[in-house]
RNA sequence: GGUCCCAUCGUCUAGUGGUUAAGGACACUGGCCUCUCACGCCAGAAACACGAGUUCAAAUCUCGUUGGGACUACCA
């Protein structure tokens, strides 16, 4: 059975990245009928900060991601590793490296100079074991000849000459043990069948698989899917907008959007757009992930978000509307009102904040006009206007679109004015703005006795 | 520097040697619709990095060049 992961540190929040190689891991998982789990990797234990754990799982969640087993942290599989790095010890493929840091440094340094690999000269590599309190670190025993091969998923095969390869610390002087390391111990031990990650992981596979040789088992399938880069063609950082998926949450996005979004960078299934989650599952496939990395595009992300604000159930968007109503001092204990606020606004905002703003007018009367606005549109000449559509909006009968529709019509022939000369007035006196959702609408959302208070109040600002 | 990866419109991509004058989508431009703004509809501009080779035939295969990216830690 199919068994991905993610596996991300918490040295950082989970960002658009991070995100995507979540999802492809969760796709593909749910797609073979296999299970997904998280694996946080905290083992560096300076950076990693419980935050930015919160902020993944949060992340993840909100995107709609799920996992099958209690996530799981490296921090407490400390023993595991150790063991693990002391029987590869025995085994006499690893071994105690007592060279200080300072002298590697400057091995490292001359190295350099000379035009040579900046490798550790594996002075320590076959020195006889002796007892002695010296701190040391546990070093891998890297072949010194021949080549890993091995056959990417997305990008077929790859090779690497073993000499390009160091011998890697394993464990820490503090005994704390290294990525290379306990990736390969987890996905060993965890059975993780298809490792699915950033193509920056590319160099540390050949590592990963050396591992995977010496404990006799047979390393998983590997998927390296290309990297999101930003408008600078870089790897997607903090200085590239948003740093945490959070944020878009917090921007108005939707769940939808973002995975329908993040499914689209790097993989296509012929000229398809939108995708639902299940269709998502349905139709995801490693072989149809791209080679080459995508750069973040906010206005693709808003014209699919403004998709889902038009399609999804109103009730839906209504619902989670709410928090950004309240965020701006308003209280919406009125679904129905809501609703129809939602369907009003659906088509023009194209997030959750955007509608927000849009609909403020709705619930508090405007205090101010637009400047522009209001010079131009509440005059002397449009006062009487509004006077008169006071009097004959007080005495409709209903406030169908067509009686409404009829009302302004008669004013305009009695005015000879043009259809917009007459709704532009009434709108502003309504929202102090010029622009709103058709006027008929908001009149039948703000209801006869908000209209004629506004309209009122309009009239009487116009000297 | 070394190693590895990548290269189709501005962006995301379709394309797996042959009706492809290279298709779709976002963005952009023009038009229609219209009470403002959106939405919607129609139309338009816009790409195979370059050079060799393989082949009857190449965006598609090979090599090279150029460009970009990643890695090169007692980070992950």
């Amino acid at each position: 059975m199919v068994k991905t992961r993610f596996a991300p540190s918490p040295t950082g929040y989970l960002h658009i990245g991070g995100a995507r190689t979540a999802l492809f891991n969760w796709l593909f998982a749910r797609h073979m009928k296999g299970s997904f789990v998280l694996r946080i990797e905290d083992t560096d234990l300076e950076r990693s900060k419980d935050e930015y754990v919160k902020d993944i799982i949060d992340g993840l969640t909100w995107l709609g991601i799920d996992w099958d087993e209690p996530p799981y942290f490296q921090r407490e599989r400390m023993d595991i590793y150790r063991n693990y790095a002391l029987n590869l010890i025995e085994k006499g493929f690893a071994y105690r490296c007592y060279c200080t840091q300072e002298e590697i440094d400057r091995k490292r340094k001359v190295a350099l100079k000379e035009g040579k690999k900046p490798h550790y000269d594996r002075t320590c590599r076959e020195r006889p074991f002796e007892k002695t309190d010296k701190p040391f670190v546990i070093r891998f025993k890297t072949p010194l000849t021949g080549e890993v091969t091995f056959s990417d998923i997305v990008r077929g095969t790859i090779t690497f000459q073993c000499e390009e390869l160091d011998d890697l610390i394993i464990l820490r002087s503090d005994l704390t043990p290294t990525y290379n390391f306990t990736v390969v111990i987890d996905d060993m031990l965890m059975g993780i069948t298809h490792v699915i990650r950033g193509d920056d992981h590319i160099n540390n596979t050949p590592r990963q698989i050396l591992i995977y040789h010496a404990f006799g088992y047979a390393p998983p399938q590997f998927a390296h899917v290309p990297l999101i880069h930003g408008k600078d063609r870089t790897r997607l950082s903090k200085r590239h907008g948003a740093t945490s998926l959070l944020e878009y949450k917090h921007e108005g996005f939707l769940p939808e959007a973002l995975m329908n979004y993040l499914s689209r960078l790097g993989w296509a299934h012929g000229d398809q757009e939108i995708f639902s989650r299940e269709e998502l599952i349905e139709k995801f496939d490693l072989h149809n992930v791209g080679t080459s990395a995508a750069i973040f595009d906010m206005d693709k992300l808003l014209w699919l978000n403004s998709h889902y604000m038009k399609t999804l159930p109103p009730e839906v968007i209504a619902q989670r509307l709410v928090p950004f109503i309240e965020a701006m001092g308003f209280s919406c204990n009125e679904t129905k009102k809501l609703i129809s606020i939602v369907e009003t606004l659906k088509a023009r905002a194209k997030t959750l904040k955007e509608m927000a703003q849009m609909a403020a007018f709705f619930f508090s009367a405007p205090v101010s006009y637009e400047k522009e606005a209001q010079e131009k549109f509440l005059t002397p000449e449009t006062k009487t206007i509004l006077k008169d559509f006071l009097i004959e909006f007080k005495s409709l009968s209903s406030l169908h679109e067509e009686e409404q529709k009829r009302l302004v019509e008669r004013l305009t022939h009695k005015y000879n004015k043009k259809v917009v000369e007459i709704v532009q007035p009434i709108r502003v006196a309504l929202s102090g703005k010029t622009v709103t959702p058709g006027i008929f609408e908001v009149i039948n959302i703000l209801g006869r006795e908000e209209v004629e208070k506004r309209i009122e109040k309009a009239i009487q600002s116009i000297p």
